[in-house]
DNA sequence: TTTTTTATTCTACACTTGTAGAAATAAAAT
DNA sequence: ATTTTATTTCTACAAGTGTAGAATAAAAAA
C-alpha cells in the first residue's frame, strides 16, 4: 500500500520535523491551509497504512513517521526505473544526466561521488 | 491531469509499439489478462485526459500516444526532485548514486557520461 | 446468410482519495 | 465552574480508479 499525493505531502512535513504535533503540521501547510479535520483524516489513514504512528505525550499526540524517507524514496525511484527504463538503473542514470540541467559544478560533484563509490566497490 | 497506475501501464505498451490495436494491447498484458472491456475503459479515459488518440484504420482503431515518453517521464522525475530534494537535482543525483544498486560497471559507464558532459559544458 | 469473433459503448459497483462538518473530549483559560 | 481552544473520531460525499458484464455493432468465418 502506498501513499496518496495528499498523504505524501503531509509525510514530507513529518520527515522534516521527525515528530510533530497537530498544530505544527497545520502550521507547516502553506495558505490556504486545510481544515484540521482533513489533516486528522489523513493521519488516521496513514496510520492504517502503517506509515505513521504517534506517542501520547501527556495531553497531545506526537506523530512520527514509521518509514524512512530514503526507503520510501528508493521504492519510488526503483518503480520509475522499472517502468520507464526496463529495470536498467544505468539507462536511467544516463537519461537523467542528459536531461537534467546540472551545472558544471554539480557534475563535478557527482563525478566525485561516483569515484568514491567506485573505490568502495571494487568490481 | 495525470495518469493512474493502470493507465500508465497501458501507456507503456503504447509507447513501446508506437501504435497498437486492441488485440495487440491485450497481448502485451501478462497473465492474468484484464477483460477487453477494462482496457477499452482505460483507453477511453486516457483519451479524455488527452494522453492517447486513435486513427480509424478501416475496420479497427490504431491507438497511439499523444505525449512522448521522455516528456511524461521528465515531469515525473522533476516532481520527485521537487518533493524529496527541495528542487535540487544535484542532491537528487548524489542520493541516487549512493542509494541505487549500480554495479561497478554501471558506475564506470555513468562516470564516462558525466565526463563527456563536462567536456561539452565548460564551466 | 447464419454463426462466431472482436471491439466499442453503456452501465455499474466497490474502493480510494480529497475534503470537511458535527459531535465528543479534554485541557486551558477565565 | 464555565467557557474557550485544540484535537480526535464519526460520518459523509463527490470525484477518481480498477474492474468488468450486458448490449450492440460489425466484420469474418463457416
Amino acid at each position: 500500500m502506498s501513499l496518496s499525493a495528499a498523504e505524501e505531502q503531509l509525510m514530507q512535513f513529518l520527515w522534516k520535523k521527525e515528530r510533530a504535533y497537530m498544530k505544527e503540521l497545520i502550521e507547516a501547510y502553506p495558505e490556504p491551509k486545510p481544515a484540521i479535520t482533513t489533516v486528522a483524516t489523513l493521519l488516521k489513514r496513514m496510520q492504517d497504512k502503517n506509515f505513521v504512528d504517534y506517542t501520547q505525550e501527556g495531553r497531545s499526540r506526537a506523530y512520527f513517521p514509521l518509514v524512512k524517507k530514503t526507503d520510501y524514496f528508493s521504492k519510488h525511484v526503483n518503480g520509475l526505473i522499472k517502468n520507464f527504463f526496463n529495470d536498467s538503473a544505468a539507462q536511467f542514470a544516463s537519461f537523467f544526466t542528459r536531461e537534467t540541467d546540472l551545472s558544471a559544478k554539480e557534475l563535478e560533484e557527482l563525478k566525485n561521488i561516483i569515484e568514491r563509490q567506485l573505490k568502495n566497490k571494487p568490481s
